[in-house]
DNA sequence: CTTATCACTTGCAAAAGGCAAGTGACAAAA
DNA sequence: TTTTGTCACTTGCCTTTTGCAAGTGATAAG
């Protein structure tokens, strides 16, 4: 995680957040860490189909932006998973409320898995937790 | 507001929300707006600067895409204001969670008015209700 | 008659996105 | 042992979007 002074477009909450998630992939990725995914070819495999590149620096991004850690889970090569930080698992009521909007306003949408509206950020925070205390 | 047969990458209702507003800028026009902000000018008046053809482009799909309607509030030249749609002001739940994100997780950031966070979608259709009713 | 405003549009360069192919380390199969 | 495959990326290349500046047309103000 960098920590470079940040220079905002404006001190506005909701612009600040959107300089962070204001894109098409960046939620995403984090909705795949909600869901349990932690591997490369866990988002890779996402209906959506993220291209490989645009993955890579999301992922980038997302961990300078202490959004999620990454831990190598094997050497030679280090490969690595991808855990959601406190601030990271934080973004699920945004989430969850994204998700009732569209459900609300969009025919024929899909719906989320059981448990998801009543899910807190800190029951995403468990794998990694767990991992880290075991190691 | 165009009713092409929308064709999603997904089918998840997340995926389909940041169809509509996965961006920088689409979000901060529907905040204005939340904010009593309806004409161009008051847009463009934003602290964080939207670019003039950003902001054109951003209203028309907004339109388009039912989350607002344009009035015209004068002929000669015609002149427009925009309001909120019910499916733009339900978006309120959506700017209130990330507020809350950014006011958690991002150290001095600023605050939102007095009376965010209580505010409820339908109060955001007030203006323009009123100004049909009465016209 | 000049200047200004409002709501845009246009032009252009830079950045980001998206597709395909390549890479390097290793594992498994033939 | 050679080949094939996987995983996690990177690189190249082209297209789309963004961002800045300038222009436009209608009208009002000085």
């Amino acid at each position: 995680m960098k920590t470079e002074t940040p220079n905002y477009r404006s001190k506005c909450p909701l612009s600040i957040a959107l300089e962070f998630i204001g894109d098409k992939w960046s939620l995403i990725v984090i909705r795949d860490m909600c869901l349990g995914k932690s591997k490369y070819c866990d988002f890779q495999a996402s209906p959506e189909g993220i291209p490989t590149n645009i993955l890579a620096s999301r992922l980038r991004e997302l961990e300078e932006n202490g959004l999620l850690i990454k831990r190598p889970y094997q050497a030679k090569p280090v490969r690595y998973e991808y855990f959601l930080t406190p601030k990271g698992a934080d973004l699920l009521p945004v989430l969850q409320q994204l998700v009732k909007w569209t459900q609300k306003h969009v025919p024929d949408c899909g719906e989320p898995p059981e448990g998801f509206f009543t899910a807190q950020p800190e029951d995403l925070l468990q794998k990694w937790v767990d991992a880290t205390d075991t190691a």
